[in-house]
DNA sequence: GAAATAAATTAGAATTATTCCAATTCTTAT
DNA sequence: ATAAGAATTGGAATAATTCTAATTTATTTC
C-alpha cells in the first residue's frame, strides 16, 4: 500500500459524505502538492478491488466512495438523494444461501424523498384542469 | 407511456441479459427507424423513477437495466462480472424497518469469480523468488 | 377537422467521467 | 550509488451521458 493509497483510504473512511474521485482529488491536494487526478483513479480502483472501499453509484452523479463500516443505503429514486441507514446486518442470513465465496454485501433501499414527493404532488397539481 | 417507452420497457423486461443504453439503442434500430440515443436515455431515466425497471452499475462497465421481477445480484469485486441470484425475498423484514417509505430494494453480493481467484494466483506465483 | 398548444423526439454538440499511455519520478535491493 | 521495478504524472483519448434548439407528433379546443 502506498502512501498515496493510504491517504486516499483515510479520505474515504474519515468522510461523513460520499465522496467523488474528483472531491478526493481536491481534498489530496489540500495537504499533498502535485497529485494526479489519474492517481486518485489508480488508487481508489485499486483500493476498491480490495475490498477496503465501497462505490456507490447513484443515477444523476459520478461514482462516490464510501467506508466499509457495516451500514445501509437510501436512495431516492427521483433525485438520486443518498442517505445512510443502519438496517440489521443480514451477513449472517446471506452468508447461509451463498456460501463462503461471499464477501460482503451492498443493500440499497429506494424510495421518493420528501422534496421529490412535494414536487410531484405540486406537479399534478399543476396540470389539473379546473373545468370551472 | 409513449410507444418508445413502451419498446424500451419491454426489451428490457424480456432480456435475460443485463443490457446498457447503447445495447437497448442498437435493438430498438432493429424495429424502428430513426430512433434516437437520446430518446432511449431518456425514456430509461423516465422508467427508472417510475419504478419499472432497475438500474445496476458496475466497474468497468457503463450502466446497465434489468427488469424488476423479484432476485438479486452477484458481482465480482475483480471483473465485476454480473450474475443473477435467487436470494430469500426479504422486503417485509426490511420494511419493518425502513417503514412505508420504502419502495423496493437492490441487493448485491459482492464476491471474488473464480476466473479472477485463478488470475490471482498464478499471478502471485509470478512474482515469488527463487532463491534457488 | 383545422388551428393552437403541449409533449416527445431528433441530431448533434457539449460536458463529464473515466481510462490510457508514454515519460518521469520514486523505491528498493543490491 | 545503481539498476530494476513500481507508482505517479500530465495530458490526450475515449466513452457515457446530458443538453439544446429545431422538428415532429399527439392532444385539445373550437
Amino acid at each position: 500500500m502506498t502512501k498515496n493509497a493510504e491517504q486516499i483510504l483515510e479520505i474515504v473512511t474519515n468522510s461523513k459524505e460520499h465522496l467523488s474521485a474528483e472531491q478526493i482529488f481536491m481534498r489530496m491536494k489540500e495537504t499533498t502538492k502535485g497529485v494526479a487526478l489519474a492517481t486518485v483513479y489508480n488508487n481508489l480502483s485499486y483500493l476498491y478491488k480490495e475490498g477496503l472501499i465501497r462505490k456507490i453509484s447513484v443515477e444523476g452523479y459520478p461514482d462516490r466512495y464510501d467506508n466499509i463500516r457495516r451500514h445501509d443505503h437510501l436512495v431516492c429514486r427521483c433525485c438520486g438523494k443518498l442517505s445512510d441507514i443502519q438496517l440489521e446486518d443480514l451477513t449472517e442470513l446471506l452468508q447461509k444461501q451463498v456460501g463462503g465465496a461471499m464477501l460482503s454485501y451492498d443493500l440499497k433501499i429506494n424510495y421518493i424523498c420528501e422534496d421529490c414527493k412535494r414536487k410531484r404532488d405540486s406537479e399534478s397539481e399543476g396540470i389539473m384542469h379546473y373545468e370551472d
